[in-house]
RNA sequence: GGGCGAAUAGCUCAGCUGGGAGAGCAUCGGUCUUACAAACCGAGGGUCACAGGUUCGAGCCCUGUUUCGCCCACCA
């Protein structure tokens, strides 16, 4: 046997990490071919923002992609992974932004195309390093065929499908209330817009009534759209206001008659069951001016200061003006009251500032048909939601969609491809940049200056990336893809309008699996984010821990709810799992210097129990491991890996095999390096799609011709390969049983490991006899036993500790072990568990509704079980009758 | 206001179609046993939020309650 160790005494993971990502990518292995034969398999990446640096959510949410991909791979799959990124309009406005802020300038400043070249040049200098990142992670994606949704072929199909909506009508421009943030100067469709509840005010406001000396008292949250007042509503079945409506008011400060009218809408029990109605500047009030053919007064500029309509306030911010009107009413008496008042506020997702409801000309999708298609696709089950849970909170929104607007104000992104001309004022909507007008041929045209949101062309990304609108053979191939793996966050976002738009230009779903996964939180449970200072990086994670604990602490957690509680503890575990793989590997590794894997035979009969128990659990585990990760439960996956290398190969195999492994028998020896080999070949393909760096590490220091250059080209592990023995298995159980009731007994009376001690193993059977027998070298190894004595007849020592298993009595002799006294303390405790069990099952059993209609299968187990633990009563029971005996 | 989810060991959480409650960490005791002290061996620890119901049998199914969390929504 070797004492030079292959490998290095603990891992270490950076070295080998930046070895085989370098080699993997240089070799191809991540490249689709779309003209294989072999089944495809694709994946597209949800585009992280080319402004983006790794985060948690990345993390997460590419490890199971990854191990998805890989594992896809293995099993013989053309597989396409997709990457890019996403141009992401406003924030990555705001970075340039903010960069040309430092040098003193901006973006009006610079012009639009010298800001938008600015924006590219960013792009080029520190855009994009998330990709870098996700390599660090061992995302095996096709790098080649990296896009970003600004790249000429991807703004094609932005194009294609703008034009095409629009000549299908469902493209519209209309003047209306939108979203709009004050501070980045543009629309939001109502996805964008954050909800946060608040504590604010409701201010009570006096009105006076037009011809009389009475006052209507209106509330409200925002007195300073008092300015843009038309009219005050109060509900047509309000007793109270009865004989006013028809009527006027005279709002105060600006000195307006405005109507009062009547309307549903109002509820009485709220406030004073007066509403004043502001149409330009909320969104009810905008209805109600509708029905009521009411004129929309809009009181703020575009930065949400009160214009020339405004009056005295005018040039004054909106919380300004707010202030001056309260003071000023409150100095005329106009100010009834101040009540606290909790409300949610609407907030632009992008830069936190308060929303403001804005009249204004903007594009929408009518969304209404498109959604239909989609409801139908995931009824039907052509798109699958994973967990199903899922598909309520998608058809909830379906149901209820509102028209998008698609329209932003700014320079970054999708330039509207709408002409407007000069002298007939048409609209030209065009493929290719429109020189004339398309209604009367004028050149005086000129483009809409608006941008489209960035979640367009988002709804675009499976079949934009694959070169739509042209007919090619990724298309072909890869579409439509396997599984979109993504977090909940963005199932409205982007899930559902990938869906519509896939749907509507391919006529097929853009993905048959849509795999929902948990967002990432601190330890605590909160979101992780910069401000709050929680954030932990994956980054700094991978340099502490390495790749692979990283991401299979991240599948492992996987299945869990909403929430993922990411702690670092967990992760220093599965470091330490990584570590076990890897001294298990070197133990391997010593014992098969110079094995030839060739001409393995894992249906030896001379195989032992061993042998066959540990080939029989690798099968299970592969088969578990392979339901689990069709079914995208990672962390059942993650688990079953976990226990089968540690506590099944580790701590049972790898010790058991010590006896042949260096014993002077070649032959045996031979067969155990060849258990030893095929276990750990399997193991490590099984955990490769996981960790996929210590893997691929380990794999090329085994001995002999590998069947593949790369765990990246080695198949999944065949089930059926992998000979299962379940009665060899059954003899096992009892061999370790044995084992741990020895190592019971030594442990509660403390007797230490390095002393060897005697035991008479009395067997209730000619079959534990021979089982036993044959397994006395790894019960006097692994339960220290010096002196062994296995037979049906043997007598029992006088004083001796007892323990069961199975029909075996074990009896260690007490002379100078333990005490009596101690001994039959132990034994009480053992008897009274054991007889728990026992009344548990005669109860169980004794209850006739039971015996008749409980399932034949479950009675004869409960049975079986009874009489196992009988039996093991009255052998306890009289060890300690004897043990009472001698004193 | 509507919808969804969570409540299981000291902590973080598994528990897939109902068949005597699991893991990791932490705790306690014993160990450098020649792959691994990032390890090994052993032990303790739970009215599965509460109350009903269905069932031979419920952590799991049904009804209600409490507490937390999330999403959606135009109560000024």
């Amino acid at each position: 046997m070797s004492t030079e160790p292959q490998l290095s005494k603990g891992y270490e993971p950076h070295a080998v990490e930046r070895k085989w990502y370098q080699v993997w990518e240089a070799s191809g292995y991540f490249r689709a071919d779309e003209h294989s034969q072999k089944a495809p398999y694709a994946i597209v990446i949800p585009p992280p923002n080319v402004t983006g640096v790794l985060h948690m959510g990345h993390a997460l949410n590419n490890t199971l992609q990854d191990v998805l991909c890989r594992w896809q791979r293995m099993q013989g799959r053309e597989v396409l992974w997709m990457p890019g990124t996403d141009h992401a309009g406003i924030a990555t406005q705001n970075v340039v932004e903010k960069q040309l802020a430092t040098l003193g300038t901006d973006r009006h400043a610079v012009g639009r195309d010298g800001f938008i070249a600015r924006v590219w040049q960013w792009r080029e200098e520190s855009g994009g390093q998330i990709i870098q990142q996700l390599k660090r992670l061992g995302a095996s994606c096709d790098w080649q065929r990296e896009r970003f949704t600004m790249d000429e072929g991807l703004s094609k199909a932005v194009r294609e499908v703008f034009v095409r909506l629009y000549e299908e009508g469902l493209i519209y421009r209309a003047n209306r209330l939108i979203n709009w943030c004050p501070r980045c100067h543009t629309a939001l469709s109502d996805l964008e817009v954050e909800h946060d509840e608040k504590k604010g005010h409701l201010w009570h406001l006096r009105y006076p009534v037009t011809g009389s000396d009475r006052y209507l008292v209106v509330a409200t949250t925002r007195p300073e759209t008092m300015l843009g007042d038309t009219a005050v509503a109060v509900h047509p079945d309000d007793e109270r206001y009865a004989g006013l409506v028809g009527k006027t008011v005279s709002l105060p400060l600006v000195e307006r008659e405005i109507p009062i009218i009547a309307d549903e809408y109002v509820d009485r029990e709220f406030g004073t069951g007066v509403v004043k109605i502001t149409p330009a500047h909320d969104f009810n009030d905008f209805e109600v001016a509708r029905r009521h053919d009411l004129p929309a007064l809009n009181i703020f500029d575009e930065s949400g200061v009160v214009n020339e309509n405004g009056g005295p306030y005018a040039g004054q911010e909106r919380y300004e003006a707010r202030a001056n009107v309260i003071a000023d009413l409150e100095n005329r008496g106009l100010l009834a009251k101040i009540d606290d008042h909790q409300n949610a506020v609407g907030e632009c997702y992008r830069c936190r500032t308060v929303i403001e409801p804005y009249l204004s000309l903007q594009w929408y999708v009518k969304v209404g048909p498109l959604a239909e298609q989609a409801i139908k696709a995931v009824q039907d089950g052509r798109t699958r939601i994973v967990p199903a849970q899922w598909e309520k909170t998608y058809f909830e929104w379906m149901f209820n969609i509102q028209d998008w607007c698609i329209s932003r104000q700014i320079w970054w992104g999708h330039r509207i491809p709408a002409w407007y001309c000069e002298d007939c004022g048409g609209i030209t909507v065009s493929r290719a940049d429109a020189v004339a007008c398309a209604d009367c041929g004028s050149a005086a045209i000129r483009q809409d200056s608006d941008v489209l949101d960035t979640w367009f062309s988002s709804a675009l990304w499976p079949f934009s990336t694959m070169g739509w609108p042209e007919r090619t053979a990724t298309l072909d191939k890869f579409y439509p893809t396997a599984c979109l793996v993504t977090g909940f966050d963005i199932l409205f976002f982007w899930v559902a309008r990938m869906m519509m738009m896939g749907l509507k230009f391919m006529d097929r779903v853009p993905f048959t699996d849509v795999y929902i996964h948990a967002l990432v939180r601190d330890a605590q449970g909160h979101k992780m984010s910069k401000s709050k200072g929680n954030v932990i990086d994956p980054l700094h994670v991978i340099d502490e821990y390495g790749a692979d604990a990283f991401r299979f602490t991240l599948a492992s957690f996987a299945a869990m709810g909403r929430d993922i509680k990411l702690s670092t503890e967990r992760i220093a575990g599965y470091k330490a799992f990584a570590n076990k793989l890897w001294n298990a590997s070197r133990f391997a590794l010593m014992n098969l210097e110079g094995f030839d894997p060739d001409g393995i035979d894992l249906d030896d009969p001379q195989l032992s129990d061993a042998d066959r128990w540990i080939l029989t659990r690798l099968s299970e585990a592969i088969v578990q491991t392979g339901q689990a990760l069709v079914d995208y439960r990672f962390n059942e996956a993650a688990g079953t890996l976990y226990a089968f290398t540690w506590n099944s190969f580790c701590d049972w195999y790898i010790e058991l095999s010590k006896e042949q492994l260096h014993g002077d028998d070649p032959a045996a020896r031979r067969r155990v390096q060849g258990v030893l080999f095929s276990v750990l070949e399997h193991l490590l393909r099984l955990l490769h799609p996981l960790m996929p760096f210590i893997t691929e590490e380990i794999w090329q220091a085994l001995p002999g011709r590998r069947p593949a250059a790369s765990l990246m080209l080695a198949s999944w592990p065949e089930p059926a390969a992998i000979p299962v023995d379940a009665a060899a298995t059954v003899r096992m159980e009892l061999v370790m049983e044995v084992i741990r009731a020895i190592r019971n007994v030594r442990g509660e009376m403390d007797v230490p490991p390095g002393r060897q001690i005697t035991a008479v193993l009395l067997c209730g059977s000619s079959a534990s006899t021979a089982v036993l027998g044959r397994a006395q070298g790894a019960i006097r190894a692994l339960a220290r036993v010096s002196e062994l004595q296995i037979g049906e007849h043997l007598v029992r020592p006088a004083q001796a500790a007892t323990q069961v298993a199975g029909d075996v009595e074990i009896c260690l002799p007490l002379a100078g072990l333990v005490d009596v006294a101690e001994e039959e303390k132990r034994l009480a405790k053992e008897i009274a568990k054991v007889r728990t069990d026992v009344e548990f099952f005669r109860k169980k059993l004794g209850n006739e509704k039971f015996a008749a209609r409980a399932p034949a299968e479950v009675l004869e187990k409960d049975r079986a079980k009874q009489a196992e633990a009988e039996e093991k009563l009255t052998i306890l029971e009289r060890s300690l009758e004897k043990l009472q005996g001698l004193k």
